[in-house]
RNA sequence: UCCCCUGUGGCGCAGCGGUAGCGCAGUUGCCUGUUAAGCAAUUGGUCGUAGGUUCGAAUCCUACCGGGGGAG
């Protein structure tokens, strides 16, 4: 059950702002989903993350599935009552392990290329991954316990159901930047016949249709790829889209403008895995609603912190006797009570106060972009604050 | 007083005849649907001091200095 409302679109771009309405509360889109892969936001409490009105929270079926099972989940009501969020919630498919388990597996190779000159080879068949794809579904062996696992589309709707969020996705393969163009093609086929399976067998759980999916699209960095899935998958009766896959970091909003301009206007699209300020500004100028990303918590956690001037790495030595506040005019918890130089110190004494303090500041950063976003494209000011915030954050 | 062990980059150690390495710390970078409180790169020493043996010594010998242990 989704409701998705457009409140306004901004003229001469693909972007626009809406509302979602889910069983468990509405999201006011552009909108930053926030990460909680094993029904917890690494560092961070559920109150932390209500503290920050993060307003939806996305968990992952394969590592629930893995731990603690989707039937304690289940009997929890659900990962979001049993991490004790209790607002809008999501779960991604598995499908990025596919690739981050697969091609990636043991590689520096991630989702996102630098330029478009990476190499093109298949990279995939070495150095023990974890999972491998067949038509049938992915393979894994849990990074836990070395334990086997099929994952197929039916399997990833049945655990989805049972963790209970209020968007599921679709069970898809997340290609390699690596993958050669016949690879990705191929994969796209794949990935679509696991969307009607995926779809079939959620429609057979969800009689009450409580629980709302999304199909992915994929198609690497290729336009007529990109376009073919936008077609195909967009005619589907799916109740949003993610846009997955690998692009190339200069083109990410292009990748994403050819697809939002062919699926259907009305429902909402949800780019997976990216959470770069810059990425994020071209992502909603080309159309699209929700992210989710990894990026603000881990990142914080390694102790990398987003500024209004750009990225700051606390570790640095210059730091420790700075003691001003990460930045002067930010409102979260850490700016308002906490130094530079303690920060600094806590990572430094290996404190865990440390990763959860520059997760506050990063996602307090990165919901705040995104809220600011919406707000321009309400006021019809979204290009002028793209312009001034690229200017100041990347000078 | 005698005997034994020991002295290598900030710390902890390896090397035991052919011109010094490792871990940690330090410094810097990376991280985009989390295998990630992770990963990568990198700055530091001439081997307690002074002699000697040798073509060549951190590596063998002597003395001294510092640390630890034992016997009286």
């Amino acid at each position: 059950m989704l409701k998705f409302t457009i409140e306004k679109k901004l003229d001469g771009t693909l972007a626009r702002a809406g509302v979602i309405e889910t069983l468990n509360g509405s999201i006011e889109t552009p909108a930053f989903v926030t990460v909680g892969t094993k029904a917890a936001v690494k560092a961070l409490t559920a109150e932390q993350v209500r503290s920050l009105n993060a307003q939806v929270v996305l968990a992952n079926t394969y590592h629930l599935y893995l731990q603690p099972g989707e039937d304690i989940i289940e009997k929890a009501g659900g990962f979001g009552p049993f991490m004790d969020w209790h607002g809008p919630t999501m779960t991604d498919s598995g499908g990025f392990q596919a690739f981050s388990l697969g091609a990636a597996f043991g590689s520096h190779v991630s989702k996102v290329t630098r330029n478009n000159d990476a190499p093109l080879e298949d990279v995939s068949t070495t150095k023990g991954q974890l999972a491998t794809v067949t038509d049938e579904g992915v393979e894994f062996k849990s990074h836990i316990d070395g334990s086997k696992h099929l994952f197929t589309p039916e399997r990833s709707m049945e655990i989805q159901w049972k963790l209970g969020a209020d968007m599921i996705f679709a069970f898809d393969e997340c290609t390699s930047p690596t993958a050669p163009y016949e690879y990705q093609k191929k994969s796209l086929d794949r990935t679509y016949e696991w969307a009607l399976r995926s779809l079939a067998r959620h429609e057979e759980l969800d009689t009450e249709k409580k629980q709302s999916i999304f199909g992915v699209i994929q198609g690497g960095r290729h336009q007529d790829l990109r376009e073919h899935a936008a077609k195909t998958l967009g005619a589907l009766d799916f109740d949003g889209f993610g846009i997955g896959g690998s692009f190339t970091k200069d083109d990410i909003g292009n990748a994403v403008g050819w697809v939002n301009a062919i699926l259907p206007e009305n429902k909402p699209r949800h780019l997976l895995g990216i959470g770069e300020p810059m990425d994020i500004f071209n992502a909603v100028e080309a159309g699209c609603d929700l992210f989710d990303c990894i990026a603000p918590t881990r990142m914080g956690r390694h102790g990398t912190i987003h500024t209004a001037d750009g990225r700051i790495n606390i570790k640095n030595s210059a730091f420790m006797t700075d003691f001003a506040p990460i930045e002067q005019d930010c409102t979260c918890y850490t700016c308002t009570h906490h130094t530079r130089a303690y920060i600094a110190h806590l990572f430094r004494a290996n404190e865990s106060a440390a990763g959860t303090l520059a997760s506050i500041h990063n996602l307090h950063f990165i919901l705040r972009l995104v809220e600011a976003m919406r707000a321009s494209i309400l006021d019809g000011s979204f290009l002028e604050h793209k312009q001034s915030f690229i200017a100041r954050y990347y000078k």
